[in-house]
Order: C-alpha cells, then structure tokens, then sequence
DNA sequence: GTGGATGCAAAGAATTTGCAACCAA
DNA sequence: TTGGTTGCAAATTCTTTGCATCCAC
C-alpha cells in the first residue's frame, strides 16, 4: 500500500526504462503478472488515469469514466489494486483526501498542489532532483537501520492567488 | 516578556523550557494573541501534545486526556484551531489519518512512521538537515513564482526492524 | 467451467455541524 | 454580562464489506 520507489515485477523492471510515458499496454501487462484481469472498468479507469497525467481524487476518475462508467466502489477497489502492483502512486492531500496518479514504477514525481484550485503543478526539475537525491538517501538510510518496506509521502503546498480560510470558499470561478 | 500566563496547572512548571522546545506559556501566548481563550480542555490537550513530543493521532491524544478528559468533538474543534496557529504541525499517514504534533513556529521535524507499530522515530539528523534545504529552496521557488502560503508534507514509512518488531506490538494502526 | 470482479446495498469509520448550556475574560 | 467554547446528538462524507451475479481466462 506504499508508494514504494521500486516496483518487484520483472515484467515491468525489464521493461526498457526509456519511456518515462506511461502506457495501457504496460499497465495491463502489469496486471496480468500478478495474476489480476483486463476488465473494463480496469482499462477504463487507467485509460483515464493516462489521461489526466497529473493526480486526481477517486471522485474525478469516476466522473471521467463516462460512458465506460462502473461503481465508484470499483474504483475504489481498481486503484487500491493498482496501488499495491506499483501501477498508481497516492498523493495525499491536505484536507486529509488522496489523490492517484499513473506511475508504472517510473522515477516518483513531486508536485505542487494547489489549495484553493485543487489542481497540480510540477515542481522546477532541477530543485526536484535535488529532492529526490535527499529522498533516496534517506531511504537508503533507512533501509540500513533495517527499515523494511520503506517509502514517504511528499507534497508541497500552496495557494494561487489570495483565499484565506473563507469559510464558504466561492467555487473556483471557472471561465464563463 | 512576562506576559506570563498564569497558570494553576502543576503540570505546567514540570515541562522544562529549553530553547527550541515548545512551551504550555508560548501556546498559551499564541492562543491569546489570536483572540482565543484559554480553557481546560485546550490545556489538558496541549499537554497531552508536549508530553507526548511526537506525532499522535486525535484518539490517541483524546485518550491521553485521561481525567482532564474532554469530547472527543472539542479534540477535533482544538487541534483544528491549534494548526491554524500554526501551534501544532499535522502529519499525514498512509491510511489517510492524520497524526498532530506540538510545533510552535520551530522548524519542522521530519520522522519515520513504522507501520507496524504506528511509532515515530527520528531520521539522522545529517540527512534531515540535507532535506530542510532542498524543501527550503523549493518552496522558495514556488513563492517566487507566485504561491501563498506554501507548505509541505514529508513523512517516510517502513516496516520496524525484526529486532524492535519483537519488543512491543501495541495496538496496531488505526485501520481505515 | 471457475474463480476473480463487479454492482448494489448496507455497514463502518472519521469528521463535521447544530444548538443549548457553560464559562473565561 | 457576553461571546467564545463545550458537550451531546445527529448528520455528512468517505471508504469498506457482504453477497449474489457476472465474465475474463
């Protein structure tokens, strides 16, 4: 259930690391290997992940199913799946919420999360090296002390423009 | 300063005040300077808080309250105020629960959550400082390019080592 | 055909809200 | 006195579970 930084399925590992893109076809052959079925709502739900690119709630990928819709609680189920296989990655969200992401065992991403807009911006790639050199140190140390199974969460935040705890904060004014 | 609140709380002069460490006065201060009055319930829970030093959950910290006890409802309506003040810092767990830890301004701690045992351990403090910077530089940038009130989330999980596995099982992690 | 997956409903858990009583300032 | 706080109960929101049905392999 971890946003584990290394992923324990050869089909994937042996995978050329070239992409950095990840695909359906990668994704299901991920499934397959661990014994899971292409279903539907299966692809359906990854085809919306690639889609989107950047993390969402479990809300906003039921809502993208459209047509392909299933019951949000196979959601909840797919992508609890997917966690677990290494296919999505979990952000965890301020107000206590997560928000999934397709990460297929590529290098994790750190991000911006938006408070007020609920939306997500990368991090400048430089200072996310960096990072991600400190994390896997860390790591590193961590699995010396005999740390098993290890792994973080990492988010930053932030506002766009102004918003203070209004209370009734007004929606997002979306174009008109 | 000697905007000494008085408190007639014995447990109060037993918390030594070292600099750095966060004290039942400051908080106290803080609550005072936001308007905030400063009640029973509030106080058992910032000792619970400074007595526990590391991050608890809000049923662990209600528990903690022991005879001063109060609603597990105002625990919630407490910490909920005391993060607005920035006096308590919250950490986000995998399970999507969230532990509250006294901070009072210092700089932020970064842990270890053993997930097993849902205890919390110090990472070394080399790689912690490593890590202060590049969290420091990054959100540096993102207030040049334009975010409010920006913060972040760090916390690193992993399973205990075997040898402390053995010591003490208590309760595990709050299941959700 | 078979066991994993799904849908629906219902249970649970975590957190919030409404409101009258209460008490710190 | 007075408005911020608390307690209790009920409402909400989010997530999980049970089980009969369904379908991928």
């Amino acid at each position: 259930m971890i946003a584990s930084t290394q992923t324990n399925h050869p089909l994937v590992d042996a995978k050329p690391a070239g992409a950095g893109s990840a695909t359906l076809e990668q994704a299901c052959a991920q499934l397959k290997a661990a014994g899971l079925r292409i279903t539907q709502p299966r692809i359906a739900i990854l085809q919306a992940l690639l889609n989107r690119a950047k993390p969402a709630s479990i809300e906003q990928i039921h809502e993208d199913l459209a047509t392909a819709s299933c019951d949000l609680v196979t959601v909840y189920r797919c992508l609890a799946a997917f966690e677990d296989l290494g296919i999505v990655r979990r952000c965890y969200f301020q107000n206590g919420t997560s928000l999934y992401q397709i990460q297929m065992g590529a290098e994790p991403e750190y991000h911006v999360v938006t408070k007020d807009t609920n939306t997500v911006e990368a991090l400048d790639p430089a200072l996310a090296g960096e990072l991600r050199t400190v994390i896997q140190k860390i790591e590193g140390s961590l699995k010396t002390r005999g740390f098993g199974e290890v792994g973080h969460i990492v988010e930053f935040f932030g506002n766009a423009p102004r918003t203070r705890l209004a209370a009734a904060l007004p929606p997002a004014v979306p174009k008109h």
